[in-house]
DNA sequence: GACTAAACGAGACGGTACGTCGAGTCTTTGT
DNA sequence: ACAAAGACTCGACGTACCGTCTCGTTTAGTC
């Protein structure tokens, strides 16, 4: 998550290449965090980056492969899967590292750009399940050692427990809009939670939206 | 759709143009559909209402004024609260119902809207709080029966349903991506029930986030 | 053109029509003075009349029409004729009082209305021809007794005397633009005696542009 | 008619686009010859100039500012100042120059926007005032000739002189509206030598208004 | 260490849409 | 029945970005 992070932060005369590569990338997140994507201007990111607006459609074919390549680069930083010995308390952890992301000023950007008119990108909506797809594999062993320790049914699905925690989770950032905080990361644990013990999230259906999952 | 319509609409000195008024809100959720907010152009919704330009900006402050008013005339149609007798029943039920507003071409522009970019502007926060507001009051009813029924713990709480419920539905439509069917609603319908049962959606904290829960 | 007839106009003095009428001619002259032909917009005279705008528009076909009869209504006003018993004690009075006219805020409302863009308005170059025809007219006297007293050449011409006297006044005014005043006044009764006594204003000739003069 | 033109112009900042500048000023005058100030649209200019509305907007601030360049442009031709050995006719010659100037397209149209509404624009006053100081400045070796001849009393002023003589043309033009022609610039020549003769057009005064004498 | 070729800075340009203003016309309503 | 109110069409205004293009001017990689 290297944010703030090249050297080649502020209006310098950048130099060559991958250094106004990064900067332009970064400034386009800030963007994206401050005004959302409909708000983002390719001069104004042009600008922070220190920067021409040539130099930027040079390298991005429009303002969309620019956000794209943005959020790619920002995306790659994933949840750390924990391993608290009791699904409860994983569950937990997995929703507050979710929440915790989610608020941060990037996570935010990030996040809501991928929802916001961004979405009738295709290359966004392909990231979108990309991401998604990572998450779901991602918590794969998570779900198996529950299983194997006996806390939850056989056959329950690693993919429909993600989408059950995830789902609370983004339904109140994006949709109800209330604050995000601790309490609605454990109240998503405690449904899933619920749900898992209980044997509904047994479906091996297509929960990850488009990706095949064989 | 048009449910408090004609006559006395809304405390609006419309005076002569209730029939444009509708043809431009027609036509605004029309090209919500098509394109989405950011492709909305206000020459388009109104050419399409068979109007011109002026006339809509007379009505209408801005490009965003119009969507949040063409999206609160669509948002009156509720999901109808059911009472099968069970609140399994009612849940798949009400879950089918919102799956079925949200597949409809005009439901899916509506909600598609309310979460775009559209989210910045702050009558659109509005209305979207109002809108689930009043789904949480009117899903009241559905849980205290299920209470009496004694299907439900004391003290579970309407809003913590209805926001177990929607959630997922919301998180398939907008997040994970993939076809919003009916297994997706029987899905949040287990859940919900699962977690009701379980006892964890009791909170009585604001799940509805900034509504008013009285 | 039976334009600013006040009294007994039509055949039926409907309502409070002459009352209105009135107003919007004031109204139209005030708006004059204030911006300008370019500036004055039928809302704001209809406003500051007191009516509305669609009532304007019944009786004036549009903006052209309203200011050509805003114009002739003060018109009328004209230039009185002097009997000082000299002609040079004539033709310093003369100037004298169309300086003065074309300082007051109306005169000068009037005069730049009838050489501003409302020159493109064909009624306004009848009525400055008609107003200029008239002052040429009332001049004859003037230089008829002139003649009569041998202060003149025979066979000066009343409509080159009173170009000649108006001339470098309307330059100041519209042309060169500086101060209005009586130095102005005199220079011009100056310049004309001069010239009508060598003999340079015997011409015949159309002096008063589009009316044939035979 | 580009006198001061091509290389560098003025001190704009223009870089690119002289081609297109030239062009548009060019469209502006015609655009102004055919209806004048007020009927002039900048997007009918750039259309007439091959040039989009935007890019004009991008080098003038207003429709007021590109006619006022237009009209700059074309105001640097000036009337020719004529020697013909005697002070009758070189007053000839110099009518004859400014009626042939104003009843030229380009001469009327420049003419007629000085006067027009566009008066009301603070630019365009100014330019006025210089127009009228230079051509009041390049007539005084005139007078100085005729009066070196002994043609014209001592202590004649070119500036009154000058006035004199536009004044019936303008006069003609603007206000009394005839056809403009040689008689017209005959009989101002006649009026001015008349009046030069006789000595009253002595005044050291200000006769050209704003303008500094030095 | 000089030289060439690509990358960059600079900014004009054509285009699309915005939101505003005013002119005139047309329709509804009140009396 | 008619005139006041005001809604509507139309056309232009001046603004903001988008994405493209063409110029120099650097700067990096090669010889």
């Amino acid at each position: 998550m290297e944010l703030g992070s090249t050297p080649a932060d502020r209006p310098r005369p950048v130099g060559r290449g991958p250094k106004m590569h990064a900067a332009v990338l970064a400034a386009t997140v800030a963007e994206l965090a401050e005004g959302g994507y409909a708000a983002l201007t390719v001069e104004r990111v042009a600008q922070r980056a220190g920067v021409h607006k040539t130099t930027v459609y040079r390298r991005w074919k429009d303002r969309a492969a620019l956000v794209v390549d943005a959020l790619a680069e920002h995306i790659a930083t994933d949840i750390p899967m924990p391993d608290t010995g009791s699904i409860g308390g994983d569950l937990r952890e997995m929703a507050r590292s979710l929440v915790g992301w989610l608020v941060s000023p990037t996570g935010r950007a990030v996040e809501a750009a991928l929802i916001s008119d961004a979405v009738r990108l295709p290359e966004i909506a392909e990231a979108r399940a990309r991401i998604f797809g990572d998450r779901f594999r991602r918590a794969e062993p998570v779900v198996a050692r529950a299983v194997a320790r006996g806390e939850l049914p056989v056959g329950t699905d690693p993919s429909a427990v993600v989408s059950a925690l995830a789902a609370p989770i983004h339904f109140r950032l994006l949709v109800s809009g209330g604050p995000l905080d601790d309490t609605v990361a454990e109240q998503a644990a405690r449904i899933t939670l619920a749900a898992a013990r209980a044997g509904v999230l047994d479906t091996p259906a297509r929960v990850a939206g488009p990706v095949d999952k064989g």
